[in-house]
DNA sequence: TTTCTTAGTGTACAAATGACACTAAGTAAA
DNA sequence: TTTACTTAGTGTCATTTGTACACTAAGAAA
C-alpha cells in the first residue's frame, strides 16, 4: 500500500496535537487499524498521528498532509519541536508487527521529525482515514503507553507548551473566537498544572493587549455572566518569531530568580 | 569512500559550532575536499560540518561523530535545534557536483537534524579530517554563501542562541575558566548584536548567582585590573532543563512587554 | 607626575510582581 | 419573594525588578 506513493523509508513525521475541551488539555491519538495478529489488545495500539514523508515532500507539508490523513484535521497551523532519532526507536517488537503488516520496509531505521499543534477540540470533526481505525481525544493524564517512543516525543512537546505558552501568547488557538478570561484561566491551568491567583492572571493579559472585551457576555448562566473577550490575533503576528514575558507566578519548574 | 561506513543515504546531521575568539563571535566552517571540477572557487565551498548519519547511529552521536571526524572537536556539548527537510536543500547544481564527487547515492534527498554549541575558541585545536580540507572560525558578520541550505541553518541557530541565552546561563559556555565581567558583557554584545550598559549588565549577571568571584585579578594590564569570575556550574546543573530570566535591557527585538 | 585606559560603583524613579478578601450579578430552590 | 448558591469581577500594599545615568579607582606607560 506504501509503495504507490513513493515514500522515504527513513523519515517520518508525528504530530502531537493538544486540543481543550470540558476544561481538560487533550492529546489527539489514533488507534492503529488492527491486524489479524493484534486484534486482543488494542489499547496497546494507540499512537500519535504520523507517517513516512513523501520522497519529495517537504516536512511542513508531510505533517499537514499526515495529519489532514490520519484524522481529518486540515488548516491547521504545526510548529516543528524536535527530530527524534534513537536506532531503537523503531525496534520493539510490538510495534515492529505492525510496521511489517503496513510497511514496505519494515526493517528501516527511521528518524521522526515532531509538530505540536493547538486546536479547539471542541470545534474540530475528527474524520480517520487510511491505516488509522479511529481518532481519539485522551486527557493528558490518561495517555496510556503508546507506539514507539511516542509517549517521549509528547512528553517533550508537553514540556515545551508549558514553556512557550510563557513566552508566546499561543493558549488562545485552544479557545472557540470568544471565550472568557475564567476559561483562559482554566486553560493555563490545566497546561500549568497548578492554580494561578485569579486577579494577577487577569491583570497579566489584560496587561499583555493580546485580549480585546467584546460586547457580549454569557447568557443563561447560573451566575454573574461573564465577559466575552477576543484574541487579538494583528498584535500577535506583529510580534514575528519574538518571545514575550507572559510568565505567570509560582512558577518554580520553569523560571527561576 | 562512505560505503562501507553503511551510512543512511537520506539523514544528516549539521552542527553549527560558535566560539569567541578576539572580541568577536565566530561560526565554525569546513571547507570541503577540492576536487578537479571545483577548484577555482574555494570560497563557495565552505560548509558547516556535517555528513549522513549512521544506519545504526543516534542522531546525538552522530553529530559528536561528524564534528570530531571533520574539525578534531571532541567532547563537545551539542544542543539538536531543528530539522531542515525541503526537497531542495541539497538539488543546487554547485552541491550537486560536490554530492557526486563524495556520495554514493548522490541524488538522495537528505534531511538534515541540526545542532548548535558553543565553545571557546580560543582554547581549541582544530584538525580538519575526511572530507573537510580544512576548518576554519569565521566572525559571524562575515559569513560568505555556504554550502545546501546552510546559510539558513546557521542564521536559525544564531536566533535560537539570541533567545537562549537570555533564558538560561549558557554564554559561559564561550569563556576560559576564569573571566571577567566585562568579558562576559562583551560576549553578550558579540550575540545581541547591541550594546547593553554596565552597571545594570552586572547587578543582573550577579545577582542571578551563576557568576562566583574568585580570589584572583589579572595581572600586567595597563589599566585597573579586573577581578576574575568563574561559573557556577553547580547551579546551572540544578536547573535541569527550565528558563531563568537573563533577559538583558533594550531588546525590542525579542522582549516586547 | 601626568596621562591613558579600563574596572567598578549607587541612586532615583518607574514598572512589574505577588499576596491577599470581598462585593456583584445572575439562576435555582425553598 | 426571599434565600442560597455559584462564578465574575475588582484594588491595595509591600517588594522586587527594570532602566537611565556619571563619576572615582587602580594600574601601566609615557
Amino acid at each position: 500500500m506504501s509503495g504507490i506513493k513513493n515514500l522515504n523509508p527513513h523519515v517520518s513525521v508525528d504530530c502531537v496535537i493538544f486540543g481543550y475541551e470540558n476544561q481538560q488539555l487533550k492529546l489527539l491519538l489514533i488507534r492503529r487499524t488492527l491486524h489479524q495478529t493484534i486484534q486482543d489488545a488494542p489499547d496497546r495500539f494507540l499512537a500519535l498521528p504520523g507517517d513516512l514523508v513523501l520522497e519529495d515532500e517537504d516536512l511542513n507539508e508531510a505533517a499537514k498532509r499526515v495529519l489532514k490523513e490520519l484524522t481529518g484535521l486540515d488548516n491547521v497551523f504545526l510548529e516543528q519541536f524536535a527530530a527524534f532519532g534513537a536506532p531503537e526507536r523503531v525496534k520493539k517488537e510490538k510495534d515492529r508487527q505492525w510496521l511489517r503488516s503496513v510497511r514496505e520496509n519494515p526493517e528501516a531505521r527511521v528518524i521522526t521529525v515532531a509538530y505540536y499543534s493547538l486546536i479547539d477540540a471542541a470545534a474540530c470533526i475528527l474524520q480517520p482515514g487510511s491505516f488509522s481505525a479511529q481518532a481519539v481525544w485522551v486527557p493528558i493524564r490518561e495517555v496510556p503507553e503508546l507506539a514507539f517512543d511516542h509517549n517521549e516525543i509528547f512528553e517533550n512537546a508537553l514540556d515545551e507548551l508549558k514553556r512557550k505558552i510563557q513566552l508566546r501568547p499561543i493558549g488562545f488557538e485552544l479557545l472557540p473566537d470568544k471565550f472568557t478570561l475564567s476559561e483562559l484561566q482554566s486553560l493555563y491551568e490545566a497546561i500549568l498544572g497548578r492554580d494561578l491567583d485569579k486577579r494577577n492572571f487577569r491583570r497579566k493579559m489584560l496587561r499583555s493587549g493580546f485580549v480585546t472585551p467584546l460586547e457580549e457576555k454569557q447568557q443563561g448562566v447560573a451566575n454573574k455572566p461573564a465577559q466575552f473577550y477576543q484574541f487579538n490575533r494583528q498584535k500577535y503576528e506583529e510580534l514575528g518569531g519574538a518571545y514575550v514575558n507572559l510568565r505567570l507566578e509560582g512558577d518554580d519548574d520553569y523560571f527561576l530568580n
